[in-house]
DNA sequence: TGCCCCCTGCAG
DNA sequence: CTGCAGGGGGCA
């Protein structure tokens, strides 16, 4: 269910990690989430970890890979051998990634991995008992092996998450990447409030559209408008340039805050924290899944509807319904 | 611009 | 059992 930081903050990770190791091998053991030819990617190395708004992008050289073995080698020769090959990944709801350094995989005989194997581990996306626990699970969907010995795990409990393996044009012309807006912190205010009129819908719907702007979710959109005073079922017609201008700035301000704090990690896996695996921005929210307690502003009670299909939370005294 | 759908699993 | 979960695509 990752947003914007959660994805940032495993693309951080991975990058210090995953940079220059070689895909030996794919296992795809759901049809679904893998799409493209695995065949692609092996013997390729990986150059850059990128994102685009909640969407995860390795980008692996197919060109020869003792190129990057070596500090003094020759700059790359465009032929078209040095075409690029693309993983992009997009985590949805459920999906996460773990790799594990060195083939510590197992634990001795089942059950939870002791601390020493989880330290062995990268781990991003919706946090679950996999994190920790043996692998592959019932839950994994591919899984990458690196010549180096560490495997990566793609999980997915929903199977509404994917990984695609494309070259470049193919990845710039995927409608997601086409339609995808702009990250708030790129624009203007002026640019954002011209985004804004141009639709009619909710303001919560249309932070969380992704052809607006991209890779604010449901926990950050509940947060940015507490944060900027709107009910979420404000017309975004009827907001005043001052107020948008306001709402971009809280926006930037809790994005930057769950990436600060390596995103959010649900309150029902507390044990993760003890391994000092997930983030910790569940600890700031504002008003996200705080129905019924205190707001933190003026202690009214937080109230809880439904928004476009999605759980909405907001203080009915500080975010007053506009008329 | 809304609503239903893709799925699995968990809490109430 | 029902409803709900941090996402987004396809449909009227």
């Amino acid at each position: 269910m990752p947003e914007l930081p959660e994805i940032e903050t495993i693309k951080l990770q991975l990058q210090k990690v995953l940079i220059g190791q070689t895909i030996v091998g794919i296992e795809q053991l759901h049809k679904k989430s893998l799409q493209g030819n695995p065949q692609k990617v092996i013997g390729k190395q990986v150059v850059a970890i990128k994102r685009f708004g909640k969407m995860l992008v390795i980008e692996l050289s197919s060109s020869h890979p003792e190129r990057f073995a070596s500090l003094d080698s020759s700059p790359p020769q465009a032929d078209q051998n040095d075409k690029l090959i693309y993983l992009a990944i997009h985590f949805k709801m459920s999906g996460q990634l773990i790799l594990i350094q060195n083939a510590k995989i197992n634990p001795p005989a089942g059950g939870q991995n002791d601390n020493e194997t989880i330290r062995n581990r990268v781990v991003g996306g919706h946090p679950t008992e996999d994190w920790t626990g043996k692998l592959p699970s019932k839950h994994t969907r591919v899984i990458f092996h690196f010549k180096s010995g560490d495997t990566m795990f793609f999980n997915d409990q929903r199977i509404f998450g994917w990984i695609k393996i494309l070259t470049e044009e193919e990845l710039r012309n995927l409608s997601f990447v086409k339609n995808l807006g702009p990250e708030i912190w790129d624009i203007s205010d002026q640019e954002f409030y011209e985004l804004i009129h141009k639709k009619k819908k909710a303001i919560k719907v249309a932070i969380m559209d992704q052809e607006l702007i991209s890779g604010v979710g449901n926990i950050y959109a509940n947060d940015a408008l507490w944060e900027a005073r709107i009910h979420p079922q404000t017309r975004t017609q009827g907001l005043t340039f001052p107020k948008v201008k306001l709402l971009q700035a809280a926006v930037i301000k809790v994005l930057k805050e769950g990436i600060k704090y390596g995103g959010a990690t649900a309150a029902d896996t507390k044990y993760i924290n003890l391994h000092g695996l997930g983030g910790t921005y569940q600890e700031h929210f504002r008003v996200y899944d705080r129905n019924g307690q205190a707001c933190l502003r003026c202690k009214a009670v937080i109230k809880k509807i439904t928004l476009g299909g999605r759980g909405t939370y907001f203080c009915p005294t500080c975010q007053p319904e506009l008329h």
